[in-house]
DNA sequence: AAATCCCGCCACCGT
DNA sequence: ACGGTGGCGGGATTT
């Protein structure tokens, strides 16, 4: 019944700034891109990785990138399963920024192993009762927990209600999807795969598909941190991410210059506004009324490095993989003992990347990034800071 | 057609 | 109760 009241028509401010592209411009109407948790999340971070920032607070967020709260939850969430954050209160979190990601990436590494060590001791298994996987479960926090499992589908019965909803979280999600990738060789791993490695079982495709979404909203924003990042299975040519480790972004990055020379203004790639205020509708082009204030924050250069050390070392791979004994756990395609499951359909690629690589990889699709980021900027409005003609 | 994933309803949960 | 949180999945957009 209650028709969604409605909205103002689409605003095009489309007006091609400086580019010598072919702009048709009057691209108006809905843009799915520009409204995407990666982009969302670029602009947050933008907002917030900086100097100073000691607290945020979800309302401020929304406002400042002009979306609706449930928005900051997600990218909040996922911030903070990688340490970037710390929730400090209602509507209250603290900043940590990305030297905190380090820790929280080995700590996610050793949890991972350690459960998947844990789950191969006991036969709880709650898979496929044949070959053994990895991944997966367990918490995180430093708090105690009392989670000693045993529970899956049906709740025990007091308090596994809680436990339910955390086992659901996108946070957890998100932190089990990593382990996907630090527990295991695998640099490349599909949504798909992922979602069912997750799943540990019950498939639904309802249940799946429900999975599979919640992973491409974090995909995006761990994408938009470059912590991993978009291609496909070296075989197939499924669409699949790729595990970039963290590599202090800012900082040093050559692209840092080279991006700078044509826009002294803002840097990092995807900075754009969220807030436009279209959105998008079945028949009509219906679009909300939201007061849009573009705080757009130029960010300067994010070479801020707080701490001095302890950031720059990437991934920190060979040294304490197995951990427990063994690099049994997640590592399939270690020495298969005797066709250990489909690794070639599950993982794929698992070559020791070098520095280099990484860098060119990273470089590329900074390239690539800018490159959309560039070609999107031209069809929207390019924020004539001044002076505003007419 | 398949892959992506925005949007926001509304169940939950802490206070 | 109340208001902050944040699962969840319909279905619009992209690819």
């Amino acid at each position: 019944m209650s028709d969604p009241p409605p909205e103002n028509p689409k605003l095009t401010l489309t007006s091609s700034s400086s580019m010598p592209e072919s702009s048709s411009s009057l691209h108006h109407s809905y843009s799915r891109k520009q409204k995407s948790l990666g982009l969302l999340c670029t602009n947050f971070l933008a907002l917030y990785n900086r100097h100073g920032i000691e607290t945020i607070g979800l309302d401020d967020a929304a406002s400042k990138l002009g979306v609706e709260r449930r928005r900051i939850y997600d990218i909040v969430n996922v911030l903070e399963s990688v340490g970037v954050l710390t929730k400090r209160a209602k509507n209250q979190y603290t900043w940590k920024g990305f030297s905190a990601i380090p820790a929280a990436l080995k700590e996610l590494q050793e949890e991972g192993a350690k459960d998947t060590f844990h789950r191969f001791y006991t036969n709880e298994n709650v898979k496929v009762s044949d070959d053994e996987d990895d991944e997966e479960e367990s918490s995180s926090q430093p708090l105690s927990s009392s989670q000693t499992d045993t529970s899956k589908p049906p709740q025990s019965s007091d308090s596994s209600k809680i436990d339910n909803r955390r086992e659901k979280s996108l946070g957890l999600l998100t932190q089990n999807f990593i382990k996907l990738f630090v527990c295991s060789e695998a640099r490349i791993i599909s949504l798909d795969e992922a979602a069912k490695l997750l799943l540990g079982d019950a498939h639904n495709t309802s249940v799946m598909r429900t999975k599979v979404r919640r992973l491409y909203d974090i995909a995006n924003v761990l994408s938009s941190m470059n912590l991993i990042e978009k291609t496909h299975t070296l075989d197939s040519r499924k669409p699949a991410f790729k595990w970039l480790g963290y590599n202090g972004e800012p900082t040093f990055t050559l692209s840092s210059d080279l991006m700078m020379q044509t826009e002294p203004k803002k840097r990092v790639f995807g900075t754009d506004l969220t807030n436009v205020s279209v959105k998008r509708s079945r028949t009509h082009e219906n679009a909300t009324e939201r007061r849009m204030k573009m705080k757009q924050h130029m960010i300067a250069d994010s070479s801020y490095n707080q701490s001095s050390d302890d950031g720059l070392r990437g991934y920190e791979f060979g040294p304490f993989a197995p951990a427990t004994g063994g690099t049994f756990p997640a590592a399939p395609l270690e020495d298969n003992s005797r066709r250990a499951f489909d690794v070639e359909n599950l993982v794929s690629d698992y070559r020791p990347s070098y520095q280099n690589q990484v860098l060119k990889d990273l470089f590329a699709h900074y390239m690539d990034a800018w490159k959309s980021w560039y070609s999107e900027v031209t069809q929207k409005i390019p924020l004539p800071d001044t002076s505003k003609h007419h």
